[in-house]
DNA sequence: TCATGGGCATACCGAAAAGGTATCATAATT
DNA sequence: AATTATGATACCTTTTCGGTATGCCCATGA
């Protein structure tokens, strides 16, 4: 059985006769008469009435054309849904992101891709950025949204965010009252500081701007990552310098300060080169236009 | 597209590689790779990405197995149909019947005929003889049960049943109570009967009892249905003779006599012996069950 | 570094299938 | 009785399909 006998058959059900049915069929009514009755020959039951003025169908075949009309609809969509599927349109796309994104690109970025892309099952997971590389690596993600660093040989990136760092002290402390906080009085303080090894961007643009303030800080612990610094200097462990949007957060006891010249911090869509899911292409298209 | 594409298709993204899924297919590795490539280009999109070690699906490649596998599915599941199509396991039928058979046979070869063939579409229709005569003639009804008569050249027929017929006499009347009804003592008796070209067996043997009983029944009323004869008896228009099982039609005021050599009235299947819908042989194989 | 082997693509060939033309058989209609 | 419409059949040509032989690529290992 194959689909073309399929389209014959549903064609001269329509049709009522050989003649009409092979011309719409643009064939001639021969080769139809065959295939209709290999048709039958290989179903073992004939699906015609054949009478002198035409064609009407045996209870097996208004059985068939029942299936037979379902089969080729099926068929025609599945291969709009290829078409659907390389254009990115459709399939599956999974994005993985660090808690610090969270409150910056992500709520956005994803609320317009669901919109531009309803039939894209869209699957997103807060990671520990160590995490985060290695599901990338495995393919486990599609994308990721995180700190430059993990820019491997295979991996390609587009900026997201650039904002600047604040800083944030604990609620009683003696400068959380100052209207312009100076980086210089911070010299003799305690940093809280994410290992550099989990985010060197993000390290070295608080040392430096310490170090350009003429003070080299201080490293009183070193957390992985921003939500928690926010949350230990509530606690009163020492200051920090986090993203900008960590404020979004609504940690009681931290109070937020912007001071000149702050380090700038980067968010970055990552991706493997060699992953071909179409689907990344719409999210970049997404990206573009919100940024 | 051809379903032989789509079955090579499944096979290799089952298999994972062309080799093992040409095996399993029962042909050898360079056909199946230009099958892929043909289906690949007539659809435009690369569904497999060729590794060293064996081949991965593409994003539209995941579509496809999906919607191949539902295509395939239901191609499979036309062909079953089919076969049960001809052995009338599944499609319509559709039965016509005289009220006056709908008091006898035909409730259980209802129940017995759906039980056996659950998926066909069974429908019943009571209708008056001379409709069910002309709808069986043009195909709107499949077989029809009612009295013989109606043997046209194309038509077929099996007897279900043969039963005696009574007499019913209205409440009130003289004979109502006597304990066995002698044939003779109705010479004087006015008769409803259904007109001779409506059911001629039953007509005839009505008046033909009688005559072996030394007299010629007077018609008082000619009355196309039995149902109507019985009621028109109860309400002290006359006496008749109809089938046995008009008992069940409960109608107050009419009693039922039975007599001696009672005429004998005979149910029968009709269909027409050009209809080929396969669900007729089934439901005289339920026929020949219960008789 | 070069040989090796697994894996897919390509070239070419013969067989099978599909479609086209011409023609026939049948039944309804004029 | 001739005509017309319809489907089936015979025969031919083209296309498609599957098989064999072989080439290319890449990873692996001596």
């Amino acid at each position: 059985m194959t689909l073309n006998q399929l389209r014959y058959f549903c064609e001269l059900a329509d049709a009522g006769n050989f003649g009409r049915a092979a011309e719409r069929l643009h064939m001639t009514q021969p080769p139809l008469s065959r295939q209709i009755a290999g048709l039958e020959t290989e179903l073992g039951t004939k699906l015609f009435e054949r009478g002198p003025k035409g064609v009407t169908l045996t209870a097996a075949g208004r059985q068939l054309l029942i299936d037979a009309r379902e089969v080729l609809r099926l068929a025609a969509l599945a291969q709009r849904n290829v078409v659907a599927a390389r254009r990115g349109e459709t399939g599956q796309l999974s994005l993985g992101f660090t808690m610090c994104a969270a409150y910056s690109v992500v709520p956005a970025l994803t609320r317009r891709y669901k919109v531009a892309f309803p039939n894209v099952e869209f699957r997103v997971r807060e990671m520990m950025p160590v995490v985060l590389e290695r599901a990338l690596r495995e393919g486990e993600i599609d994308l990721g949204i995180s700190f430059p660093g993990l820019d491997g040989p295979d991996t390609m990136s587009r900026p997201l965010l650039r904002e600047p760092m604040s800083v944030v002290l604990p609620f009683n402390h003696k400068l959380s009252r100052v209207r312009r906080l100076k980086v210089r009085t911070l010299s003799t303080e305690s940093f809280l500081i994410v290992p550099r090894d989990q985010a060197p961007s993000l390290h070295d643009g608080v040392v430096q701007r310490c170090q350009s303030a003429g003070f080299t800080p201080k490293i009183g612990l070193e957390v992985y990552l921003q939500q928690t610094i926010v949350n230990l200097v509530a606690a009163g462990l020492g200051v920090a310098f986090v993203p900008g949007s960590m404020q979004k957060a609504q940690v009681k006891g931290a109070v937020f300060k912007t001071v000149d010249n702050p380090p700038m911090v980067d968010q970055l869509l990552v991706w493997q080169s060699m992953n071909t899911n179409p689907c990344i292409q719409g999210f970049l298209s997404v990206c573009a236009e919100l940024t």
